[in-house]
DNA sequence: CCTTTATAGTTGACAAGGCAACTAAATAAT
DNA sequence: ATTATTTAGTTGCCTTGTCAACTATAAAGG
């Protein structure tokens, strides 16, 4: 499938995705200064957002990051009332994060930055560019999945 | 174009945009190490291959870094032995930075790993699929060049 | 000219993630 | 049962980026 040159530096397309990447973020991480978020914490609320709760392992494995980022960042979260810590009363390691109620009532408004984003940057793509793009993403996600850590 | 209830916190485009990105750059990063080179460093010895030499703030803008971060990258890069410094003659504040022998002899085989990377990642693709996300990936780029600073 | 203002680049404080060492609790092994 | 091993999570140190203050040079204004 590849056919490309292997000397030529201006087509990988992980070169791309990482620029586009950073600036998407970039610039997202400007809209959501105003509600005093940063773009990892959205991350992990919209992770918790769907679940009831979540223990922090299966957060590090979902989102890629290592368990100390997330110890570090439900702390943030937690400082910011947005996020609390259940303890686990079968096991005594164990916690779980989760919403407050807080948090859950900012999810919409931030959903709404990001949409705002998106749309900064991805509205003049074709209904069909977009679906490819966001499928190819989605399958890569999956099949990395699978390739290293059972996620879920 | 874009079809989307705004509530549905799964089809932020940015989000897999981020998330992929991350794991492409973590597994090149990974590679990277056997040549004592970092991602950052790769993306500026990329960036000054096509030319002779470059400025720091060219390169600030091209990479959307900050010009502190440049610096610190070029300092490292020198401290290598990839990358030399030249003054301007025609502005004592002013500096290039360019390849050097060392640096340029090592681009192909970086650019070798960079190409198992992207095979990894996307070589799954169809050719149609990688050929609109690149042409997507690069007219995004094109258009917020454009839009904020005024690179090329 | 000489002073103000703008520009190129560096530096230091801080933020945030990775890694590895650590604590505490649970499970396994003998 | 007691010890060894594994697992969940936290913490300290390191790296690398941003931001803002700084230095040095250039350009503009009067």
């Amino acid at each position: 499938m590849r056919r490309r040159p292997a000397s030529d530096l201006t087509s990988h397309l992980g070169y791309w995705l990482r620029h586009v990447s950073n600036h998407v973020s970039y610039a997202f991480a400007r809209k959501l200064e105003s509600r005093d978020v940063t773009v990892a914490e959205w991350v992990v609320m919209r992770e918790l957002y769907g679940e009831a709760a979540l223990a922090p392992s299966r957060l590090a494995d979902k989102l890629r990051l290592t368990r100390g980022a997330i110890s570090k960042l439900a702390e943030r979260l937690i400082a910011k009332g947005l996020v609390m810590r259940a303890s686990d009363l079968s096991d005594g390691r164990a916690h779980t994060l989760a919403l407050t109620t807080k948090g859950r009532s900012l999810i919409p408004k931030l959903a709404a930055l990001a949409d705002q984003n998106d749309a900064e940057f991805f509205d003049h793509l074709t209904a069909k560019e977009r679906a490819t793009v966001e499928r190819v993403l989605k399958e890569i996600v999956k099949i990395r999945s699978l390739k290293s850590i059972p996620v879920d």
